[in-house]
Order: C-alpha cells, then structure tokens, then sequence
DNA sequence: CTGAAAGCGCTTACAG
DNA sequence: CTGAAAGCGCTTACAG
C-alpha cells in the first residue's frame, strides 16, 4: 500500500496551488485550458481519486445511511435489507449493517457510534429488548443531532418519525379468516416471539376474527412460547391437552417446526391440522406439504423504507416535516397445507 | 436536528481554546482539575461526542470495512455475512455491505467509492463475471491504494492476497464418495452456476472419486445449467434420457429443486435417487425426505476472513506481510435423502 | 496550566 | 487565469 496521490502531491508536481488543481480537476472555466488538460491528465493517469472523508467533513454529509435489525439470520430481514441495499445503491448512499441481536445495550451503543456524522440517516426494527422497556431516547437524540429516522416493521407509536409497517392485524384476521372459512374451529397461534408490538396486533387480528365469527376463545391455544423454553415441548403439550385443528405460525420457524411436531405425532396436514405462517420463505415451497403463507413483501418493504429516508435526508432544509406511516399490503399465498376454501361460503 | 455540539461550541461558552477544550475532555493531566471538570459536566450535559469523520481524516483510518458479496439472498452469503458482522462489531468496527449481483461493473464502481479513505479494508467474494473474465485489477488498485484485502470463498489465485476458503475439491469428493458407499453409480452433478472457480474444483473432486472408485465417467449427466435456461425443462430431460440414481446440489436451489422435480416424476428419495446438497440450510431439515448436505460452516467462515482482515489492517507498519490461505474444514450431515452406509462396506 | 500553530484533504468565495 | 485564506472538526507537538 503505497501514500494515496491527493490535491497536494499534484500540485507541487505542477508547481500550482491545491486550489487550482481542485478548480482543475472539476473543469472549472477559471482555469486555462492548459493546465486543466497537463493536471486532468496527470491525475487520470495516477488515479487519483477525491478523499470521500475529506469530502464528507467539508459538506457534512456522508452519503451512507445506517441499518438497524434484530436479526439477519431470519429471511423476513434478509429480504428487507436487500431492499435497503438496492434503492440506496441506485441513490449512489452506503448501507452500514447492524445487527441488534434483540438487545438494547447493542442498539443503543451503534446508534451512538452512527450518530457523528458517520450516517446521514437510520433505518431501524426495534430490539425485542427496546420495545419491552419502551426505551426510546436514544432514538431521539439521534433524530436531534444526526438526522431522520425511518422505522419498519417493528415500530414504536411513541416515536414521532416515518414508519413503514405491515397491516399485522388485518393481515391476521385475513389468515385466520381463511382458516375458518375452511372449516377450522380451534385456531392457535404459536409464536416464540414476544413483547413485541407486531405480535400483540396479530393476536389481536387473530381474536378478532374469531369474533366476527362467533368461534370461542382458547387462551391455552395462544402459545406465545417465551426463550428458555423448549418449543417442542410446549407444543406436544398443547397437542396433547388442548383440542387444536389449524396452527398459525408467526413467523417462519414456528409454522414449519410446529408441521414437522404435528406430523411426527401422526397428524395428516392439512385435513387433521392445518398450517399457516405468517412470512414467506421461498422453501414453504417445498415441505410436504407445501405451507400456505402470509407473504409481507419484505424487499418490497426495504425499498419502500430506504426510499423514504433517503428523500427525507436530501429534502432542502426548512422543508415542513410531515410524517407519515406506510403499510404494506400483504398477499395470501394459498399452498397445500390449507384446505381448499369451500365455494359455498 | 439541531446543530451537533462541538468543540469549538465549548470552546466559547467557557472563553477557552479548542487545543484545552479537547485535552479537557481526554482528561488530560495538562490541564486543572478545575476546568476539566467544568468541560466534562457542561459536555456529559450537552451530549457531546467527537465527529468521527474529522477523526478519520485526521487518524487516516475509518474503522469501518467493506464486504462485497455477489447476492444477499443466498443463504451461503448471508451467514457469512453474520460471521463478518459479528467479529466487526466486537473489534468496534463499522461493516459496508455490498451486493454485485454477479456483476463486475457493480464490483468496480462499489470498489472505486470505498478506496477513498471510507473503509480500511475489504473483504470480497468474486462476482461471476470477474471470474468469468478474469478481470481483478480493480482488486490490485484497491491493496495499493487503499487496504488489505481478504477474500472468501470465491477467489482467485491471481490475486496475491489472504484467502478463506473452503476445500472444494475433497468436500465434492467426500460427497461423491458418499452416494458410491451407499450404492449409487450413476451420480449425476447439477448446477446454475458456472464460469466460477470453486464449480470447477467441485466437479473435478467428484471426478476424482468416480475414477477412484472406478465408476464410468458420464459428461451429460454434469449438469451446469446457464443462466436462461430453464431448470426444470433440463432437469427433465436429464433424467429422461440418462440413467441418474444419484444427484449432487452444488447450491441449494439445485439441490432442493432437483428433488421436488424427481419425486414429482415418481421417483422415490432415496430408493430410486440420492440428493447430496452443497451448502446447508436449516431448511433442509423440514422437506421430505429431509436432505443429507454439506455444512460449510459459513458462518465461521465469516468471522475467520473478518479476524484476517482486522489484524492486517491494525498490524504495525513495516509489518512483513505474509499472505495465508485458510481452508475451512466441512463436514457432511448425513439426513434421509440418501441411503444408510452399508456396514461392511 | 493554557493556547497558537500546523495539519488531515478538500472546496469556495474573494483578491489580484 | 491563479492563489491565499478560511473553514469542515478534530489532535498534538511545541511555546509561553
């Protein structure tokens, strides 16, 4: 690694100052054309190259925005930051990747790494950890000093920022809505997820539906299995003691671990037991069998979110900031782990 | 957002200079307890936090590294990015993540935007279009100019850098050795990908156990399917036309679709036909049969290529740079889409 | 104990 | 047509 040719170096080589040289190099009509052909060329041909921290200072913008997620070993955030990276990529911005890991301290300490002037922008899926506590401040410091913030998927109402979100509730009612009209009566839900806003207005979709068409509620079968516990035995419990015809999985690994538990215990999928899973992974394609899902668009989602931030950040100031939250249409994709929907319905 | 404090802000309201204002904030034993003190509470106060990027201009590192990886929706990648992101953020660095989408004009320019003082090294997997044309100049510019390079995975011998790979060849053979222990003679080797290096090593492990266990070599039953064509026509007409009682995966996709299509055609997994998947997916466990794979241990591999790149780049000056090629062992996790060894084989 | 100066690499308004 | 100056936000060796 050699010293890296900057502004300087070429203009003792043409014995100018680094202020024509920049002028040059930028086809400034100040500078004759000699020189900017003799300094153009010499900067071509030992490529140089403008220092983007140099630039950054000077203009106070970094032209990278950062990612905040719980996961991305879980296909759903996958997807969106492959969202993120292609709108931020076309918009010319670097995508700096967080993972949270679910935990406050995490968030909190990379938002104050991000916050000076590393990032013009965040996006951000809260922590489990941050919603449970509803710790927010450090959001806020962030919006104060560093710039907008767009939150999606898991959101707070108590942030006042955009939001690009999932209808979870009606998206939920959907799902159960489906089951039902195929002839499921003891709905459960199974989740190892928690504490986390999404979760509640699934449940709350899901109970509403139930509603709206007089089945009864089982509490025993909302099974919102907490970490420490074994999911595989708290779902032969259910199994065992509860009577349960449909399961919907809210995410991935409840729905599909939740088939194989049932299956393994004898159960035909999906005229014993069916299954639905909230998100989508390309593999529901291919169990056995293949697994009727929510699909939330969640590259779609990434876009959506970068999008907006990335307006946000380039938006002139004084700009009258309106925030708004956008929800994504979620889509049915009917497979084999459903029963066909009776016509007569 | 209001202006972010700095130093020059103290500065002011206490009427001293900028030089004390920061060695104040140091706690440095130049200067008295009295003022210190006062600094220190009126910034704990006031949030300040030094700007990283005049830090970076001054200190000449950013300590943040770049990964440019093909695809993100590659579960393969996606793990090794989470290695990646993990060993970064326990060494306080910043990760850029960058997909090429296989392309080399996405690959350069993504490269020519880092070299300039935004990461201090980079951590890359080839597009196939780089390989393809063999072109890795852009690769060569950024060591000179830029950093350390560490690639992973996808490589090339031309490039003098540090290397994590996986041992291709003897994992191909390990799995063609595999399906030959339980019975199988006619292995077929299916693949969307081509022009890339480590799809040549795999093929020629495979080939070396075939003539080692000297089974007939059949070059139309090497399937590497272009991009355009379309997967299952070929597939059809593979197992059509020739006899197959075997099929090796090289990535997911190939593998986990090759069997939906032969046991859509009634062929019984693994009776009539073995399916041995590179890559392995946690998904592999859910289909039916669940699908005997290659664990890469990508996700290990992620943190070994972060933990090279990191110590090249805070390794003392003058440091004799000796470039390592580090093989990250496989292992194969035996399911049920193959046959039970025979005991006495 | 405090501060002026130089510098990281750049740009731009202003003089000459 | 060219350059000196100021500045982005910081640090550190050197004076005083």
């Amino acid at each position: 690694m050699k010293q890296r040719i900057t502004l300087k170096h070429i203009a003792k080589t043409f014995n100018v100052s680094i202020a024509t040289v920049s002028k040059a190099l930028k086809d400034s009509h100040e500078i004759s054309v000699a020189t900017k052909l003799k300094i153009q060329e010499y900067a071509k041909l030992h490529n140089y190259r403008p220092n983007s921290i140099a630039l950054s200072l000077l203009n106070k913008k970094s032209k990278t925005i950062g990612v905040i997620m719980p996961s991305i070993l879980n296909p759903f955030f996958v997807k969106t930051f492959s969202g993120i990276e292609q709108v931020a990529n076309e918009k010319g911005y670097n995508v700096i990747a967080i993972v949270s890991h679910g935990k406050l301290d995490k968030e909190i300490s990379s938002i104050i790494v991000l916050e000076n002037g590393l990032i013009d922008g965040l996006l951000i899926s809260l922590s489990e950890e941050a919603e449970a506590k509803q710790h927010f401040s450090h959001l806020e410091e962030f919006i104060d000093n560093a710039g907008p913030i767009v939150m999606f998927d898991r959101v707070s109402d108590s942030v006042n920022t955009d939001k690009v979100i999932v209808d979870d509730f009606n998206c939920a009612y959907k799902a159960t809505e489906h089951l039902i009209k195929t002839g499921c009566k003891h709905i459960s839900v199974v989740s190892t997820l928690d504490n986390v806003g999404i979760i509640k207005l699934r449940i709350d979709g899901y109970l509403k539906a139930l509603v709206d068409y007089n089945l009864p509620i089982n509490r025993k079968i909302i099974n919102l299995i907490k970490p420490g516990y074994d999911f595989e035995t708290e779902l032969k419990t259910m199994l065992d003691y509860q009577e349960v015809d449909a399961i919907i999985g809210l995410e991935e690994f409840s729905a599909v671990e939740s088939m194989m538990i049932a299956q393994d215990r004898g159960y035909i999928v999906p005229d014993d037991i069916s299954i639905i899973s909230f998100t989508s992974s390309d593999f529901f394609k291919y169990t056995k069998p293949s697994i009727t899902c929510i699909n939330q668009h969640s590259v779609f989602m990434g876009k959506t979110a970068a999008e907006i931030l990335i307006s946000k950040i380039e938006q002139p100031l004084g700009t009258e900031t309106v925030f708004e939250t956008k929800t994504i249409k979620t889509t049915l994709i009917e497979r084999k782990s459903t029963k066909p929907l009776v016509n007569n319905y």
